[in-house]
DNA sequence: CTCGTTATGCACCGATGAGTGCACTTTAGC
DNA sequence: GCTAAAGTGCACTCATCGGTGCATAACGAG
């Protein structure tokens, strides 16, 4: 990193950080498989053995990619969950929550994630661990405790289990978003966005809501 | 292929099968990029070379794999819509479709198809086009004219476009699903096949029936 | 200044895998 | 039975890619 270094690795320990991005942008781009450990050294600015040394070999930069990135969608996601507060407009609320959560779902990395989780599943099972654990359980839980809150102030009436009514909420944008998204390959518009949101709390309100 | 073909293959024109089904099967276990053309033809009991007759290259040959399995998918699944009848039991009816919507949808092939189309989109961005020509679209459109008469017939109210209603039933399933399997990596027992189609139709129900 | 750590550049190994060439055998159709 | 098409087996090419070795350069701490 002769001189002045101009842009950017300072120190010693963003070399890390710098390789976790630059292996996440040619995974996303390439897939596991197809992204080789020359691509990755070259887009993180950083010789091939500094990988290694780094992380082992590629499956684990690999997961460790994975870890990182499962952080990165949680804080999104907590961030549009905990807008669902038990004051104010529920239809308004629960779009908008419905919104952001879909907003993070169509995100670029997140898409990336999904599709890299699936193809090597088989491969590592243990992926799926490690996001479930950092992120969706997590999210999940958050959802059916606010919805939880929503119902003991008497403005829903979950028909029993909390968490079954977030997995469905959330099955509603996921699973039309999904669809909607080509796999994660289309960029849904803005509105069609809120739309999308605005169907699944209108659905969501219809079954378990206790105004209308 | 010797004397009396004590097994399969009695023809000519079965090899392309016998190539299609080995080559899903090797496809299916290892994912595209790891499964081998020598891994396939070992599978299908035939030369390497045959595979190259009859479908010129590793691509082609996936392709007509996803075709394949996308026409064996839409079979199944339209049986499962076309239980839905405009008289009998409304929430027994939906809750048997959506049982017999999730077999299939964790239909180990189903789940193959569904972890080979991620992780190949980016790069072979038709396969999608394929499957949706051949299945998804069929099933949805097919589900939407029932749910469209059950209304017709007073025993639904969906809010509006019934194909919303139809992506939106199926969302509940698929949503659920996907979670629960673990990507298709986990076996789902009958009997909890049998809770998520309960409550997506309860869900559904209390959306979108007009008898409670 | 010096020493140990970390990074770099480059060449290299070994393995794997798609696709081909060729000589040979089997089968279907006339 | 004969011929052309389709299938077989095997060796082979060519390219890619994960990972390593080595000699050298930059850096941080004492």
């Amino acid at each position: 990193m002769g001189a002045a270094r101009p842009d950017g690795a300072r120190g010693r320990i963003d070399k890390r950080q710098a390789i976790l991005d630059g292996a996440f942008t040619i995974f996303a781009r390439d897939g596991y498989h197809t992204a080789g450990m020359d691509a990755i050294a070259a887009e993180a600015k950083v010789a091939k053995h500094t990988l290694y040394n780094h992380f082992g070999d590629k499956e684990n930069l690999f997961r460790e990619v994975v870890a990182a990135l499962s952080d990165q969608a949680l804080a999104r996601n907590l961030a549009a969950v905990e807008q669902l507060r038990e004051q104010g407009d529920l239809a308004a609320m629960l779009t908008e929550t419905g919104r952001c959560l879909a907003e993070c779902y169509c995100d670029e990395r997140s898409s990336a994630l999904r599709r890299l989780l699936h193809s090597e599943i088989t491969t590592m099972p243990d992926l799926l661990d490690i996001v479930r654990d950092r992120a969706s359980d997590r999210v999940n839980d958050a959802l059916a405790a606010r919805l939880a809150r929503l119902a003991l102030a008497g403005r829903l009436d979950l028909g029993g289990d909390p968490a079954i009514a977030a997995e469905q909420f959330g099955a509603l944008l996921t699973g039309s978003l999904e669809a909607r998204s080509r796999l994660g390959t289309r960029k849904i518009p803005q509105a069609e966005l809120r739309a999308v949101a605005g169907q699944a709390a209108a659905t969501f309100l219809r079954a378990f809501g206790t105004e209308s």
